[in-house]
DNA sequence: ACAAAGAGTGTGTCCGCACACACTATTTTT
DNA sequence: AAAAATAGTGTGTGCGGACACACTCTTTGT
């Protein structure tokens, strides 16, 4: 209703004094264009802030989107379902408003597949990659490639630093760490004596547990940081997670049997295997248990109070925001912020979601 | 380039053997169209499932959007500046997109201005409302006007049950209180003896206070639920917001004198005032200190932690996904979720975001 | 009986952009 | 010197939908 008219092609062709056909082919740096028309039209293009009109452009280019997603193989009610999550409803969402995009699901189950997978995405004909690096030099080895192909990808939960992606969508796990420390901290403050903590780091062993391991660092570092070392013991554990309830009961059953912690904190996000073998066992006074990840199991577990507080860092919006962001560098040519950090999610049974 | 073809308003003609005028007239409900052939043109939309395509109907009208939005006054780093960045941010996004979209906006500091303000929106041409209900009785009476004249709204921020609007979207306050009573509890669970806190309502007398009330609610019906009202004793205090920390300050020093909290909980967006004052008188122990909302004083005192947690309930993303409502509701004549309940954060110094 | 007023429908233009195609002027090849 | 290749440019059509306009056929009024 206002004069804000936007400009359009047409404007800078009529300011440059050529036809709209010419300025078409500076803007995608296609066919021929005299070299100094060619500055004319792009010195305009700054000058009047040309942006391009979205709707129209999707609507004549018929062209289709196809973005590779490569995600570590999962179950239903695990971790990695939710980015899977949030990359479904951005699909549905652009497909909905009348974009053509469309994934091409890769999963992995060790580093071997991880990488001939991500090579299988450069032969195919793929508009842009979403995945998360699973171990350093695969993926450093694969992102090389993805470089060398001119294919453009997006790097989700944990980062390279310094790779030529066009975005890290994530967290920062030394932060959670601190965060679960700061609430240990906090929450048996004033219980008197020292006080015993666990870690348990329980994942499956030898896959990507740098996350992990960045979180207990940060965990530490804040009782370091605060010189409250003599107050607390700290017992670090390594428990192999074999997927059933029984091993964990076992050594759970072991570890109580030398002493009640007053609080434990794992690492992973089967926390609620941990909270099962609590309920079995009924240490009294109940530790303390602080895990991560809203995935289902565990938010029962939050639900009934067995553990207390759960950490989370929007894993579906990872993967929701990981495709918009893709879609927007592809389509509007947008620069997409290099790196994009979720925030840090403290829940408890009062505030779950849903 | 795939067959995965939608489908146009011309697939729809065709199969009902008429023209995309008629089909339009239909979609639009504008013109003539005899009756048996609209119910099959209707029919025919169902089956194929027809999905306008958004980027061409945005194209096509060039009709600009107004939005008005009737937001509480407020001074820069006030809670109010949250909400107004989440619209600002989302109508520069969908400006951007091609969309013309502009605000109206108004501001009020009194019920008479509230409801003044809000009539004048019935007869300036704007399209869709997006207001916070100030005091009931108003509120009410400009909802039934809002309705009258066919004027859609949402609501932002609290909620008035019932009222036709197209959605809420806010928070729980009653949920608020009970997470941070869930906080105090926990952290002071280890204390022996019965435990005092501190309520402290700080605010604009006579201002919408009906979202602390509810606050104050729930965090009492924790303590009652949990039958652990004689480990607490609990004290409401009303303390008038004049803005100056002067008079903070003295209340303050009378309260302390007569002892000192484990806990206090603030029920508004000013404990950077009760902070403040704590910083000034030292109390030793340093009471738990909790209260509402990311505001930039509130973060600064979370950082040297005088404060101790902070919760907020998406206070920007509040405004963004107003506009965003009400925009997909007009121009895509989507259906909105009609209660859209944001999530309730819990900050503390380690997951302050930025 | 004829004009005027509807009811009901089809056609055409435009929105801003992408892209194929056609065209001219100049240079290179044979 | 004629033919062919190339640089550089303009025009036209279509994407899916909105909306103005024109048109036919029936009903109503006088």
């Amino acid at each position: 209703m206002k004069n804000g008219r936007h400009i359009r092609i047409k404007d800078i062709a009529e300011k440059a004094g050529c036809s709209i056909g010419t300025v078409d082919r500076v803007i995608h740096n296609r066919g021929k264009v005299a070299e100094p028309v060619r500055q004319r039209i792009l010195r305009i293009i700054k000058e009047l802030d040309y942006k391009p009109n979205v709707n129209a452009r999707v609507l004549a280019s018929k062209q289709a989107l196809t973005l590779g997603i490569l995600l570590p193989s999962y179950k239903k009610g695990e971790y990695w379902e939710l980015p899977c999550l949030g990359i479904s409803e951005a699909m549905e969402r652009y497909n909905e408003q009348g974009y053509n995009i469309e994934a091409r699901w890769f999963t992995y189950n060790s580093p071997e597949k991880f990488h001939q997978a991500g090579m299988k995405m450069i032969t195919d004909e793929i508009d842009g990659i979403i995945l998360n690096p699973a171990t350093y030099k695969e993926s450093v080895r694969l992102v090389r490639s993805f470089f060398q192909n001119n294919k453009p990808f997006i790097l989700i939960d944990s980062d390279i630093h310094g790779t030529p992606s066009l975005s890290f969508i994530g967290k920062d796990p030394v932060q959670s760490g601190l965060t679960v420390a700061k609430l240990i901290h906090q929450l048996t403050r004033h219980i008197t004596g020292n006080k015993s903590v666990w870690i348990i780091n329980l994942s499956i062993p030898s896959n990507q547990n740098y996350a992990l391991l960045a979180r207990e660092i940060g965990f530490m570092s804040y009782f370091a940081d605060k010189q409250l070392r003599d107050d607390y013991s700290f017992q670090s554990i390594d428990m192999d997670d074999t997927g059933t309830q029984k091993v964990v009961d076992e050594q759970i059953g072991k570890l109580l049997a030398t002493g009640n912690p007053h609080a434990i904190y794992v690492t992973g996000s089967r926390v609620h295997n941990i909270a099962d073998s609590l309920k079995k066992f009924k240490p009294d006074p109940k530790p303390l248990l602080i895990g991560h990840d809203l995935i289902h199991k565990n938010m029962e577990r939050v639900k009934d109070e067995t553990i207390d507080f759960l950490i989370e860092e929007e894993a579906r919006r990872q993967g929701y925001l990981a495709v918009e962001s893709m879609i927007r560098s592809l389509t509007y040519k947008e620069v997409i912020q290099k790196k994009q950090m979720m925030n840090l999610m403290i829940y408890t049974r009062e505030n779950l979601p849903l």
